[in-house]
DNA sequence: GCCGTAATGCAACGGTTGTTGCTTTTATCT
DNA sequence: AGATAAAAGCAACAACCGTTGCATTACGGC
């Protein structure tokens, strides 16, 4: 067939589709994320269209279900990056003030609104897969216990007793997340070591 | 107007309109309510729509548009009361005891993938005022610190490192709920007391 | 059993959504 | 700079969604 002959042809199979990501892409992605952001912000996560971003974004539908397929793909990515990964963490040498640090930063990202209602609808997509808006959380957290000399309490415990009460607070009970929160909770984890 | 007139008129301005909750209408919700919950199951919250959810249940769409209004509302409603608020509570005079036995219940309960799908979709909507799927959990938890005699831990201690877990695990991590979670979560909270 | 009316069913509609084939733009590589 | 093809725009289309007015059923009170 065709395929083949021009495989024989070809020195390389242009196995190497190059993706494009600068310039009017990565403005037509900066767009939409905060067409998203404000629309999730202004009418909750469930009444939100890709329609209504696409003309909030100044961004034609087709580039959106293109991209990302899927309203629920599309506010999932949003949500997952939504705290850069890349962003320097705390590094005292120190398990308790790191993650002291950490906690405090998380309680303050999550007391905004607009990151709330990414956090909520994140986790209506949770259960599939590795679409799990948290994991880089958890992987900061096993960083910090990893890193550790004399870990003194364990990945387990970061996760149920500090990460899991904050962002239970945040989905369900935002009124009662205050900046005293993170320490309170760092309390009660050492506490107990 | 005719309104006053017949006001004047009427001994009582009728102002007990009865509701219908038997027959046909139990009937109704009953099968609407499974209906959500097959569908949720097969294809995630996010997935279903009002119509699929009529024609599963052998319903009209209009009576459920007439009747919740909303899909976020009905699924939010199937999500609060999946759980039996009137069902009996352990009640053996030992807080640790009761709160040990009402732990596994919970984690029994979330360990079905309808619930735990579910929950998902109860906390996309959780930030609205009072549509809080886990409202009645929370009551429980205050019913059982408030009775003992000795409480040694408070209420903010058992959503802060029983339920939020729990709740944590079912939605984000969800392959990591067994039998033996809620043991140690109770382990942890009475070890500081 | 009868009556009033709450609740469901039915049908039609206007608007929206998401898909598809094609054209235009433009990011990236040489 | 020029060539290539990835990504965005455009237009048209067939679903589908949610609303509304009216007819039908049948629950609950007498």
């Amino acid at each position: 067939m065709e395929t083949q002959l021009a495989a024989a042809t070809m020195p390389v199979p242009a196995a190497s589709p190059t993706k494009r990501t600068g310039g009017r892409s990565a403005l037509v992605l900066a767009s939409v994320r905060s067409a998203v952001e404000e629309l999730i912000k202004e009418r909750g996560p469930e009444r939100v269209t890709v329609p209504m971003i696409a003309e909030r974004a100044g961004v034609n539908p087709t580039s959106i279900y293109r991209r990302w397929g899927d309203l629920p793909t599309l506010i999932n990515e949003i949500a997952t990056y939504r705290l850069d990964p890349e962003r320097p963490l705390p590094e005292s040498g120190n398990l308790r003030a790191d993650l002291t640090g950490w906690a405090r930063e998380i309680v303050q990202h999550y007391s905004k609104p607009v990151n709330a209602a990414l956090l909520r609808a994140g986790a209506a997509t949770a259960g599939e897969s590795e679409s799990d808006c948290l994991r880089n959380r958890r992987a900061e957290a096993r960083l910090f216990v990893d890193r550790a000399v004399n870990p003194v309490i364990t990945v387990d415990q970061v996760i149920d007793h500090l990460v899991a009460p904050i962002i239970y607070r945040v989905i369900f009970l935002p009124l009662t997340l205050d900046d005293s929160t993170a320490d309170r909770l760092i309390a009660d984890l050492f506490a107990r070591a």
